[in-house]
DNA sequence: CTACGGCCTATAGAAACTATAGGGTCAAGC
DNA sequence: GCTTGACCCTATAGTTTCTATAGGCCGTAG
């Protein structure tokens, strides 16, 4: 009565890739389902919730280790919650240090690109120049 | 008369590793250097230059692939200024589009940890739930 | 009964390195 | 003269997060 799912079934329904949940499973990320009699992984409720939870983590760029630490401080229960809020700030502080490095990254891109107005061909084009600093002016 | 570099100046002097200086000439990013009698690779000022102008691409953001191909570009100064130009726009167009979705991750992560205020142990601390979409609420 | 989609395992590849093993070279110090 | 230590060499495997491929079984619909 209770519902089973296929590989493909979970694979759909959680935007993955059949092989992803294979290798989730090789690294223990996910737990080994039943097996049908064919020798098929039949997994339950249980699975699907799983690896919604690993996906949503991925998406938020957490590490696969990451969400590893974040599934066991999940499954129990009385630890302190703190752990768990401290690796979201330490992730935060991650995604606000990259950034940051995009931002100037950005800025340097923009200002190489504007270089390019005068000239056609390269001899005369400056992006090359200002991609590469130690060469000297023509 | 010419200065000359073993691997380790080099390696000091753009701050890369020495292996990765092997890996990039293995990938034909750097040319082969001359040969010491005791088999040592043997730069030239050039090499130093070449580089400098691959870590400093790397730095910002382009892929070993964009870098050989800025540097192939580079090399051909009857070519247009176009192609520079062009890369460099598309590779800006990547790095807003990562900035933007970074700036969507943190704003999902600050709320994520906003949640925290409350409880101290996992059962009452909203960051598993709210990391878990699908979990019902207990 | 055969074709087709879905499933299985196992291995290799991609990107951009890093690490390790096992060994040669060279200048300085005792 | 010999050892120590820093540096160099090649070659191979490991890292991360998957993706792709090969070779083959299962189950159902026509």
């Amino acid at each position: 009565m209770t519902e089973t799912y296929r590989i493909g079934d979970l694979a759909r329904l959680t935007d993955t890739k059949v092989v992803t949940i294979r290798y989730y499973e090789s690294i223990g990320l996910m737990p080994e389902p039943e097996r049908s009699a064919a020798n098929y992984r039949v997994y339950a409720k249980a699975h699907l919730d799983r690896l919604r939870f690993v996906r949503r983590c991925r998406d938020l760029g957490f590490s696969l280790e990451q969400v590893a630490d974040l599934a066991a401080l999940s499954s129990d229960r009385q630890q302190s919650c703190h752990d768990v809020d401290s690796l979201t700030r330490m992730h935060l502080a991650e995604v606000e240090a990259k950034i940051a490095d995009l931002n100037a990254l950005a800025a340097e891109l923009r200002n190489i690109g504007a270089q390019c107005k005068g000239g056609t061909t390269i001899s005369n084009c400056r992006i090359l120049e200002a991609l590469d600093r130690s060469r000297k002016p023509a």
